[in-house]
DNA sequence: CATGAATGAGCGTTCATTCAT
DNA sequence: GATGAATGAACGCTCATTCAT
């Protein structure tokens, strides 16, 4: 057999993309990824069919990533707003950790790049967090909103909090915590 | 540099640039905007130096032409939820009568190519909105924050409620006011 | 008004284009050819939308220009033979004189770059000739035969000769003559 | 150089470079020729050196399969005329029957990719249909042509009879007939 | 000032060929 | 020998910007 495609080159793509978009934009050049990347810029096409496919992988692997940051040991014993909170500050700790990730996808999920496969794949990865605010609002003021609504609040809520951390690093624990204090408010 | 001849093209490339914007993203071509406004390619760079330029006033354009939508017929004289209310429900309104634009400003803002003054004037545009939001939650959970951080918190919840309303339109009156509701929660 | 669209800069390209095809066949970079016109590479897609568009220009060009050569000076009071043997040396000499161009006739002919539309143009600029040949076959051996198929035999009969001149430019005139003959055997 | 291993794959790659230029003319990848042959995209260099030498070979190949097809069953004994007409009707059935290969090898053979050697064998393979052109010549009008315009005529009949018998196969029969006729007075 | 042709750097993608496995 | 990933030059085309008219 041939050379097997290699995990690896396609992880310093998805690498490369990211820090490339980071800096210059969803028009970054591909040239310019394969090259950080180490490979031949050509190579690039064999992992990727074309650059909006590269884009939307990324997205995911971003997205996957960050859900799984985000249910890192959850305390599934706990109490909701317990749980809640455990979920929060993963999930702010891992925006705080990688601002370039967090830039990058905010950049694709307001692009036109990507299908309508992969929004909904990357909302499947956020499924599990879904369900637990579903529980958490529950009995709350939003017990008759639709579900997305919801899941769609506490996201714009938890990006602001995120923007704001990033802007005013020093004091980012305060600020975390008023953000969740402001998205307890809004649910239960 | 002398003013160029005429207001109005200046607003038909403004105008069409927000269309071309709207359905092929920031990478619209300039020579479909001119076209599309009834002007030369060429003349484009008269009313508009780079085509970042034209981003930037664009968005100037943009944001204060929603922040006086925004603040139309307040009522100075009523109390403070009634008038956040007020203001709440213009800002809903205008997003539903004007998609496409919320949609470009959405997108020059989670672009690079906006200044840092453009930016700042961007907020100037909204002062007397984030005046009334400070008065709101003097006396709320949030007074303790900074300032900039209820902006975004306020902004990001009317940005949810808009996707919502976009995306349900049928029960836009509703969602509507679940946002605000929520909105007040977290203030007040 | 701007600077109109040069008639020379087109013959020009057209032209450029003729001999890069002529060597390097229908492969030849566009490139070249704006460089061999003197023009940027850009320029030669304000002239032309496509590479395709231009080889279609270029083959109704070629064609329209063989056409007219083919035709000039016809004795129109003369007999039928003496009218096609007229037509016919023109022909052979036009062959003799430009031999890239209809080296690159062929090829384009021969290529799926044609569209339907220039197909026919290129059958109309020879409707003259198809006309002479009806009068010719028309009480011949041939006089049941398809109008199209009298004229692909001629034209097939033109082409070989024509490729047999150019093999052995030294007795070209015996064998146009040669070849007339077979043509006039094979009609009337 | 030793020769690669299977005859079978040789085939099947030539076979599948048949269908491929059919349908996208010579530039068509060699990757989807192997793919089509069922064959690695490397391995085509193994049994051809270079896409070139591939259309060299398959040139030849279709070439000699087509005089094949022309000879067969010859009727020896018989006289001049009614062993021409047994050779062409052979020829025209086999462009009846394979009009895909026809195209191929007119494509070939127009393209700038044949080396002399390639274009001399295959004239070599129409030797003996060559001879017996020479015979039916002999004390024609044609008799004081060179040899090759009596080929080049008697080929370019052909083409043009095949070519309209494709256009209109319902009458391909009295099209091969018309067509004969017209070489018949052509030649003899 | 308006026009639109001219410019040319730049891009995504292809593909014949090579070579590690 | 077979495989198919790797390579990188090459290409057609785009488009922001300039400038002759």
């Amino acid at each position: 057999m041939a050379r097997p495609r290699s995990e690896d080159k396609r992880s310093a793509i998805l690498e490369a993309a990211t820090r490339a978009v980071e800096t210059n934009g969803l028009g970054a050049p591909t040239a310019g990824m394969a090259e950080a990347a180490g490979v031949a810029n050509g190579s690039l096409f064999t992992y990727f069919k074309t650059k909006s496919d590269l884009f939307n992988q990324l997205y995911l692997e971003l997205k996957t990533g960050m859900a799984a940051a985000i249910m890192e040991d959850l305390p599934r014993g706990a109490g909701l707003r317990e749980q809640l909170l455990h979920i929060w500050q993963n999930w702010m700790s891992w925006a705080a950790s990688f601002p370039g990730r967090r830039r990058v996808l905010a950049q694709l999920g307001a692009s036109d790049q990507l299908t309508p496969d992969t929004r909904a794949a990357g909302h499947a990865a956020m499924a599990q967090i879904a369900e637990l605010l579903e529980r958490s609002r529950a009995n709350g003021p939003m017990r008759g909103a639709p579900r997305g609504f919801v899941v769609a609040i506490t996201n714009s809520v938890a990006e602001a909090t995120m923007d704001y951390m990033a802007q005013d690093p020093a004091n980012s624990n305060d600020h975390a915590r008023t953000g969740f204090d402001a998205l307890w408010r809004v649910l239960a």
